[in-house]
RNA sequence: GCCGAAGUGGCGGAAUGGCAGACGCGACGGUCUCAAAAACCGUUGGGCAUUAACGCCCGUGUGGGUUCGAAUCCCACCUUCGGCACCA
């Protein structure tokens, strides 16, 4: 259905054309385009400046209506900061290297290259259908050599400070996409991207240090994001303190010793064995000649266990004995060494001692094998009963040699100084946080900028070397190998050192590195002999506002973090985090079901199409609150196409008799007071992005001023203020609309460089107050009193109502309470 | 299992200690029309009661509590969603 083009009747009996999006809106985008108005300047006297940031796009072809629902409130908050008067950037931009591209030129025989650069093309022009105000003059492409060189520069800045290294160890390898992920995209044992169970394998990988910044990620509170982020993030990070205890094996491996972590020491004399990790180094040593067959066979069977299977809960605690016993140096009690799957090598030692009273998984493990089980923290009121299940909590020491009688709590800081004074061990803190791998065995990414050289060993290229191109061309079909290593042009090289043959590293980076700096890369656009001008940076960086969905809550933006920090360490930048307010749209649905583009789509051409952007943006906006998601219900959007109809209508009705009239005072008042108490509201609730609620304001203010035409006693001039009112706070929602309504009733410049109208309270403030009058909290009348009522006058009116005296009928008053400009409540005790 | 968020009309939601349901959708009735659509006007939480009017009772997941007053604060539980999960 297309919009129709007749003449329309007004209330007001003028005749104008009919609101038409689909050719104001293009014409508005080319214009905007054409006079460059969101261009902006790194100062601008007078104004501060304002970085608003959406987290940038990976172009996978289509802007789909998810993007819609980032873009379109970013957008309209931007451009309201804008017209709070700030110098405001806000870019966009395309993160671009990645998987989807190497897929497709895989399944349909195209180049990752121009498939990704004809994606960014396309949605560069369906972002404008948005009508978006981007700065596109700073647009920025990660697949660029302009833009991956620098992630080579910095990757070798790193390696020079000791950020990044190369180390050989089990990684998380995902079997579908046929590379190396990092845990931070591994979610339930599967590959975030493709849902593959992930498997481990062994391969020497590069990892950037973010466990160096472990402790200074969990301090936060320098930042306004939301807290639920803030807790994933330390969360994720994982600190535990506790106590590293070596057990002494020098019976079985003549100077080694198992080194175990635990939170728990004050649970120390309760060890009645002790399990390693089956990727545990000393397995080997460790396990005797008549154990060897049993522990070698369980071990292979657990390496070749899937993350899945190895980390679930359900799965059932298994071990074999090694054969080999090791000391607890805290009573020189000897107790067997087993070998068991339940203990993780990447987390503290991979190695515990086995305390089977006092933890869950110990327990069940030796009630398996038989195992003696201990109490060594006693319960309140404990019988010397054995256990039914382990005791966790709290308690007093017992069993425990010269610390018995102490509360646990006190007990765990004792031993710890002995063990610490004896060396038997140390405080340690430990983290779930472990170290970014960003080795991908892919090709559509930067490569890593290291030789391999049999003289030299690993050089890293040489700065003025830098970019390492991709090359064009890539035999690209996963091999479980790098395709780059299939190219002998780019593999085979010289040694930088010594000029001898050499290899080059063929892995390429985690595109999470390309996202870790895209914000700093917004201030310098074009900048080759250096990433970013550390003065424009400042300019602009640490980023306003940030916005974003929370799905990146231990990625990007945990990495992001990291990033900053390393450069703030390396003296590039100089502040300390690089977002300072972060905003998480929730997710938008359709009929209460997950948008899919099989079995429930909402593609936004069609609705576009018949209603506009405007609509379609106002509508997104108004579904809910913007961090809670949205409901899409297809008839929905009715009301919004309506609503922006009737402000087509209000604002070009001819104003000019309206002066002739008499004006009424009431009718002034009540006008005056509608464009000041509106425009607060809207301008208030914008800034905490409450857009539904702004748009809800507005609707009021629409229908309120219907009302005050029809009845008529109102000023031109007043009038003309209101309406300017209407079209300068729909602005940031529904950006052509208004423009063209402001072109419309006189104004020869765009109204997006306009200021937000101020507002007076004391004009927004009603004469008259709606006081409710309660008996026993039950509501029994509702009163009109002057705003600037005393207490006595309002409760004594109160009294004097009639609906009220029927209630205060046969009883005791005991209580007159008075809550100013809102309500009067009479307590009364019956009888 | 642990951590977090949320439960309000037929639907999306508003109200964060003071008139529950703003605003909008949908539905119903009306105006206009040959008719329909669009547009505009009116009604719309449930129940009781009434010719009509004045009214009354119930109601924000469930149960309890605090308070003159609770959707809002506290305790327990249920449900849904999100995150983490053999983390020693």
């Amino acid at each position: 259905m297309t919009i129709a083009k007749q003449g329309q009747q007004t209330t007001s009996g003028a005749t104008q054309d009919r609101y038409d999006p689909g050719e104001i809106e293009p014409k508005w985008q080319q214009r905007w385009a054409e006079a460059g108005i969101y261009r902006v300047e790194d100062s601008v006297p007078g104004k501060e400046n304002w970085f608003a940031l959406t987290m940038f796009p990976y172009p996978s072809g289509d802007v789909h209506i998810g993007h819609w629902f980032a873009y379109a409130p970013a957008d309209a908050h931007a451009r309201f900061k804008r017209m709070q008067g700030f110098n405001v950037l806000h870019p966009q931009g395309f993160d671009a290297f990645g998987l989807p591209a190497e897929n497709a030129a895989i399944a349909r025989n195209v180049d990752p290259r121009e498939w990704t650069l004809s994606n960014v093309a396309n949605m560069r022009r369906q972002f404008n259908r948005m009508g978006n105000s981007y700065d596109w003059s700073r647009n920025l492409v990660t697949c660029t050599p302009e833009y991956y060189h620098w992630n080579q520069y910095f990757f070798l800045k790193f390696l020079e400070a000791g950020l990044t290294y190369r180390a050989s160890g089990t990684a998380n390898w995902c079997p579908t996409d046929q590379t190396t992920i990092a845990n931070e995209q591994v979610k339930d044992g599967a590959c975030e991207r493709c849902g593959t169970p992930v498997i481990r394998r062994e391969m020497p990988q590069w990892f950037f240090r973010i466990t160096k910044y472990a402790d200074e990620l969990l301090e936060m509170d320098d930042i306004q994001w939301p807290e639920k982020i803030k807790l994933m993030q330390r969360n994720w990070i994982g600190r535990s303190t506790g106590v590293t205890l070596g057990f002494d094996v020098d019976e079985f491996a003549p100077g080694e010793k198992i080194e175990t972590f635990t939170t728990r020491i004050d649970t120390v004399f309760g060890v009645t064995f002790v399990v390693l990790a089956p990727e545990h180094p000393l397995v080997e040593k460790l396990t005797q000649p008549g154990q060897r067959e049993a522990v070698e066979s369980y071990v292979n069977n657990a390496r070749s266990a899937s993350e899945i299977e190895r980390t679930s809960t359900e799965r059932e605690k298994t071990g074999v004995p090694t054969g080999a016993y090791a000391v607890n140096p805290l009573n020189s009690e000897r107790v067997p060494v087993l070998v068991g799957d339940y203990v993780l090598a990447t987390y503290g030692t991979g190695a515990v001692m086995g305390v089977p009273a006092h933890d869950e998984r110990d327990f069940v493990f030796a009630k398996k094998y038989g195992l003696p089980i201990r109490v060594v923290v006693a319960p309140p009121g404990w019988d010397g009963s054995e256990l039914d299940e382990a005791y966790i909590a709290p308690g007093t020491q017992v069993n425990s040699g010269e610390f018995d009688g102490l509360p646990s709590a006190e007990g765990m800081e004792h031993i710890a100084d002995k063990i610490e004074a004896n060396g038997w061990g140390h405080r340690t803190v430990t983290y779930h946080l472990r170290d970014w791998l960003i080795s991908r065995q892919r090709y559509w990414g930067t490569p890593i900028p290291i030789i391999y050289c049999d003289n030299c060993g690993t050089v890293p290229v040489p700065e003025k070397d830098l970019p390492v191109l991709l090359p064009d061309e890539a035999n690209f079909k996963p091999t479980g190998q790098s395709p780059l290593t299939m190219d002998p042009a780019f593999l085979n090289t010289t040694c930088p050192t010594c000029g001898g043959d050499a290899t080059r590293e063929t892995d390429t980076m985690d595109t999470f590195v390309d996202s870790s700096w895209y914000h700093l890369r917004f201030t310098s656009p074009g900048e080759s002999e250096q990433p970013f001008s550390p003065e424009r940076v400042k300019k602009w960086v640490p980023v306003h506002q940030y916005m974003g969905g929370a799905e990146h809550a231990v990625m990007h933006l945990l990495y992001s973090r990291f990033y900053n920090k390393a450069l703030r360490d390396l003296g590039f930048v100089k502040f300390d985090e690089p977002y300072t307010r972060l905003f998480n749209q929730g997710l938008l649905i359709k009929d209460h079901k997950k948008i899919s583009k099989r079995s429930n789509p909402l593609n936004p051409e069609p609705v576009i199409e018949r209603y506009g952007a405007d609509t379609l943006r106002c509508y997104l906006m108004f579904l809910g609150p913007w961090d809670q998601g949205g409901d899409w219900s297809d008839s929905g959007i009715n009301g919004i196409s309506r609503w922006l109809n009737r402000v087509w209508d209000l604002s070009q009705r001819d104003a000019s008799h309206l002066s002739k009239a008499q004006p009424d005072e009431s009718a002034m008042k009540a006008l005056t007071r509608a464009a000041h108490s509106t425009t607060g509201r809207v301008v208030g609730e914008l800034a905490e992005f409450k857009f539904n609620t702004a748009i809800a304001a507005l609707m009021e203010y629409t229908n309120e001023l219907n009302r005050l035409w029809d009845n008529g006693g109102i000023s031109s001039a007043e009038w003309q203020d209101a309406v300017e009112r209407l079209m300068l706070l729909a602005a940031p929602m529904a950006p052509h609309i208004t423009e063209e309504l402001w072109e419309r009733t006189g104004h020869s410049s765009s109204i997006h460089l306009e200021s937000l109208p101020g507002w007076d309270d004391s004009l927004a403030a009603a004469e008259t107050l709606t006081i409710v009058v309660q008996v026993n909290g039950k509501v029994r009348d509702t009163l009109d009193l002057p705003a600037d009522v005393s207490e006595d006058d309002a409760i004594t009116a109160a009294m004097d109502s009639e609906k009220v005296q029927r209630h205060l009928e046969g009883g005791t008053l005991i209580k007159k309470i008075y809550v100013p400009g809102r309500l009067v409540n009479l307590v009364m005790r019956p009888g």
